[in-house]
DNA sequence: CGGGTTCCTGACAACTTCCTGACGCGTCCG
DNA sequence: CGGACGCGTCAGGAAGTTGTCAGGAACCCG
């Protein structure tokens, strides 16, 4: 049995949320705004967590960011107005998908089925392999045809997360907050930077990246 | 067996919408105004919702505007006048589609079925298909034939408010103020220039495009 | 304290994307 | 029949992004 964490400050969503979540086999946990949020998410270890946005407490995004800075739990976000800013933001700050209200309950328990089914993208333990590197996360260690190569911490941690997330299209922002953490967003030169060293020293070819790939305004993208 | 709200103030339109309907296999209940068309919607819970916006109490737009405040229940728009202006406010309050009258009984049928059929089964989790484009809106990526295809950021953005309607005829405002964000909604020439690109890079013949079509006044749907 | 490593900042050229205006075509309506 | 309107298309310049380099500050460790 799957356990989720619903946050929402109107108790009558909290409370229609729940009742459709248990008929449908889910041990559910509630909170009401975003400090509760995280307690409960420390305290009861949720395997997904929906979040409205607009919460009286904390910003929306906050939350996102403080949740992600404990773990890799997949987020449904609910958004209540369709302006697609805050949507992106959301995005950019670790939330896997979103639901604008109103929704319908059949869309949302689809997502969240969705969302489950593919969570942990990579486990932590495991290796992963693209073209002549090997890196193993377990060990932190990382080799180019069987020979070590030495990355600094930052290096580490930025090939982390991309390889955490294969084929998916990672935003500058998200990058930058899950690297060097909240306050960063805007240090794009520093990801330029630390893009390059990992090319150059993971990267065939470095001019012409294979498995590190930039999509011109998006973002990065690591393909195995 | 679906569930259709039928409103209008005409009775004998009613009548003859739900004798064609139940013959269909529908199930069928009814209003006259505005106001009981909310409390029935309330009361049985419509899988779909069939509104003529020449009410005697209440404005059409304001009846789309709380329905809208409650479910995401799909609604088919009748509109008398030829005028166009109210059409496609009822759009940008949330109407997923119209018929102006006098219509035929095939092409009501015909559409009530296309929206029953987006809001039933639910966006398959995180892809769409359609002809040979596969759209994953997780990875951020699009496939024609297999092979990638690369969107530029406002590309992707209208596609991605596209595809997450599917069969839903989008007001050109609507696109505008979601891609572009509010204060952008007279930019016409930025929306056919962008939604040509998706043509070109997604229809199989742009100049005869089948998935990405254009109302002529009105707006854009997309049809998988 | 010194040597080596790591991290950040600022600059530049090459590139991509975005917007604007103009033109042609078809439809609709007077 | 002529004009207005909306739509699709094209091209050019403005604006923003990205890859890259070099230099200096901060850090760690012996």
């Amino acid at each position: 049995m799957s356990k989720v964490l619903v946050v929402d400050d109107e108790p009558q969503i909290v409370r229609a949320l729940g009742i459709h979540l248990r008929a449908r086999g889910w041990e559910v946990v509630t909170a009401g705004d975003g400090t509760e949020a995280l307690a409960v998410a420390d305290a009861s270890a949720p395997d997904v967590v929906v979040l409205d946005l607009g919460l009286p407490d904390l910003d929306g995004v906050d939350v996102i960011t403080r949740l992600r800075a404990r773990s890799a739990v997949p987020i449904l976000v609910l958004s209540g107005r369709s302006d697609s800013a805050d949507k992106v933001d959301a995005l950019d700050a670790g939330a896997d998908d979103y639901v604008t209200k109103p929704f319908g309950m059949d869309e949302l328990l689809a997502r969240l089925r969705v969302m489950l089914r593919r969570s942990t993208p990579v486990e932590a333990g495991d290796a992963v392999e693209f073209g002549r590197v090997r890196v193993d996360l377990a060990a932190t260690r990382v080799t180019v045809d069987g020979s070590e190569v030495r990355l600094t911490p930052t290096e580490w941690h930025l090939l982390e997360v991309l390889v955490r997330h294969p084929g998916r299209l990672m935003s500058q922002s998200r990058l930058l907050t899950e690297v060097w953490g909240p306050g960063y967003e805007t240090a794009h030169g520093n990801l330029r930077l630390y893009m390059a060293q990992l090319r150059r020293k993971l990267e065939a070819d470095p001019a012409r990246p294979v498995h590190f790939r930039n999509e011109p305004g998006m973002g990065y993208r690591f393909e195995p």
